[in-house]
DNA sequence: CACTCTGAAATTTGATCATATTCTTGGGTG
DNA sequence: CACCCAAGAATATGATCAAATTTCAGAGTG
């Protein structure tokens, strides 16, 4: 308490709220931009192209580039020129593996340590998610649906395998992306409703089973759009 | 064959063969200065310390800084500052997780795809490793496990596979080097010869049961050191 | 005469550095 | 003990240099 005095000081003085660096918010932005926005798979990323569209400065604009290379979000294109990877099929076969091994296990610690109010917040993000899905809105669909999974990632308790998944999903995102484009919310089934019937009687296995199941209901619509 | 004039005289006029950026060295500086050198868990990395130990400009050591702070290899230390993590039991606990779903898998694939000389590289590293515990030369033993290790990574032909395996081994190298700090390279062993065998012959199944054994092995080590 | 292919200038883009600004921290003072 | 101040460290900007792609003109060919 005693020592937030000096951040009050300089809060009343310059009235700025806003510690948070600029490379941390273009990471941000420019992840939410291959998650959920205009950038698709094979498409060129420039530092300058960035720059432009964010308005930011060519520093933070690098080191988020250079953050989200490190992720996979984004690949080296031989001659230092970066662009959003284009997924082979052995590339989101190597996808489905990782997910499936390490989703039933943040789902399954999720379950054991959620609390009401917790598996009320996912009913809430997964009855949205359906409201997407009716609706057509493919951009909302993609971003509950990735909040569904990230929020139970947060339950999980696992910063390791969190930041693994996290990092596999900036992998298939924009392919994602592709898909529901094509196809539209129809025919997106998922077992969102078992993983939280599990999760509010705490049965971490039927948990795991049900995230297992989602994940590769998924990811076998990735593989198939991919494969042609 | 024709195109590269342009290239054939600038090498001429500047006779500079150096084509690797900056940025890229001290990445590989700095990330072997984390799994084999002196950075300790718990250890602060700040710019200005890499900078005058590499003798490289503060650009280039921000951006590897950056890139090792996303691969999980450092840690934002509250404000601003990074240093090496320091690994609880539970963080233990999530890397023999996903290292013994992981590194099977690609000792498996390896398996299948590697020819004679492939084994027999991996038989040379394999009996410099030896030699290294013979002679309790910890650093030799440290960066020869690690490469008998990648080695196999190349060989299973799983870019994303082995993306997050070595991102795994930036996390506990710093604790595996501590852990052979203190006990020397005596009682160091390991299921590489179970697992030659297996690639010899090609036998996938029995390569990822020894390779299974081997990290879990591996991994215990690190997990008593840091429990006791 | 149209077409293509070559080769080099021009533009675009990336990499690096020097510098200014902002923030954190540790020590000194009322 | 609280407050303030100075030193040190990180962030961010803009300029400068290097590299690569693109463009374009002209010669050679069918």
């Amino acid at each position: 308490m005693t020592k937030s005095k000096a951040e009050q000081k300089h809060q009343d003085s310059k009235s700025e709220p806003a510690p948070t660096p600029a490379h941390e918010t273009v990471y941000r932005q420019l992840r939410d931009l291959i998650l959920f926005g205009e950038l698709a798979p094979g498409q060129p990323v420039t530092i300058q192209g960035i720059t432009a569209k964010l308005d930011a400065g060519v520093t933070p604009v690098r080191e988020a580039i250079r953050r989200l290379t490190a992720e996979g979000a984004l690949e080296f294109q031989g001659n230092r020129r970066v662009c959003v990877p284009q997924l082979s099929v052995e590339n989101v076969n190597e996808l489905i593996f990782v997910r499936q091994a390490i989703e039933p296990q943040l789902a399954s610690r999720a379950a054991e340590r959620a609390n009401e109010q917790d598996v009320s917040r996912l009913i809430d993000i997964d009855s949205r998610l359906d409201q997407a899905i009716v609706n057509g809105d493919v951009p909302a669909y993609l971003e509950l649906n990735y909040r569904f999974h990230t929020a139970i990632y947060d339950l999980a308790d696992a910063p390791i395998l969190q930041a693994i998944a996290r990092g596999l999903w900036l992998r298939f995102g924009p392919s994602l992306r592709v898909v529901c484009g094509r196809l539209g919310t129809q025919n997106l089934p998922d077992q969102h409703k078992e993983a939280l019937n599990a999760m509010r009687v705490g049965d971490a296995a039927t948990a795991a089973k049900a995230m297992r199941d989602d994940v590769i209901q998924g990811m076998e619509q990735v593989r198939r759009s991919i494969a042609g």
